[in-house]
DNA sequence: AAAATATGATTGACTTTTTCAATCATATGG
DNA sequence: CCATATGATTGAAAAAGTCAATCATATTTT
């Protein structure tokens, strides 16, 4: 087994814990910020995906709820926008939740094509639970950094993703 | 046809352009870290997908080719780890850039079981010209970000990602 | 107003990506 | 030598992403 580089403690995370993948921690791959953004997505929707599962939801299932639940009355049309996702993958996400009685499709009185999705009851209080996983869920991913970094870190990306 | 909320200007990028989801950024989703990493890394590997294109590859394929050519001599095994893909899929992407000589499996000496991925000189060639392509589209995706911006958000990644 | 055109939701087909279990060859630890 | 673990590979199945077509309703043009 080819021996290590540099010593490297294993500082953060468990993600690729224990493996002797260090090495290539020193690549020009490993400093390009698209790869790094990437890894961290990985990591993370891949926790909350884990985390999320206690509650029979994905990432993206918590994320339609949640916009279902921002008081903004999002139609099916935004929620496929904003989210980046074909309209037929929307359509797919509201069943579900629907079927499960999270949210309803309520017309739109503007336009009666457009379908307006809204929580329930029971959609709100699913909401407050996986709100809070999630909340759980990115502690621990971002946990190496502080308060600070954090929101420099909200701020930075919210830059590079609208 | 509802109109917008809030007159937002298109300060950057074209994502969502001309949507009317603007509405939609003053929710929690909006922002939360995990959920503006992954639209990042959707809005950055979508462009720099396209882009590579023209090279006939993707950012994984780009990813394996530029650690083959890191000098790490990685072997198979790593790559999986590193990318935090399945072995299968290393395969998948071994097999085509072998197939099209940009890099060789060599055997690795000290485990007769591992393959050590190494590029070609036509490898390394086309490594250079999808090396330039990437810059040129995490440019464009970081347009919003000053030098110094940037290596802070790097390092911010760095931590978090590993 | 009627006709033409555009858009939101939905469906279905199809491709790509992900995930898993099984296998073979080789290592490693007893 | 035996038992067990690991790297690469294959193949199957599940999930995700992409696209074109359709229906209902809006919007625009004439």
């Amino acid at each position: 087994m080819p021996a290590p580089t540099t010593a490297e403690a294993a500082t953060s995370s468990q993600p690729t814990a224990g493996n002797g993948v260090e090495r290539l921690y020193s690549t020009d791959l490993a400093s390009e910020i698209e790869f790094l953004t990437a890894r961290a997505r990985s990591l993370g929707s891949g926790r909350a995906n884990n985390m999320l599962a206690e509650l029979d939801l994905k990432v993206r299932s918590y994320s339609v709820l949640s916009l279902a639940c921002s008081g903004q009355n999002p139609s099916q049309r935004e929620l496929a926008d904003f989210l980046s996702l074909d309209p037929s993958q929307i359509v797919a996400l509201v069943d579900q939740l629907e079927k499960r009685g999270a949210v309803t499709r309520e017309a739109d009185p503007r336009d009666r094509r457009s379908k307006v999705i809204a929580p329930t009851a029971a959609g709100r209080r699913l909401y407050k639970r996986a709100e809070a996983i999630v909340q759980q869920a990115s502690d621990h991913s971002l946990s190496a950094l502080n308060e600070q970094e954090r929101e420099t870190l909200r701020d930075l990306l919210r830059r590079i993703a609208f």
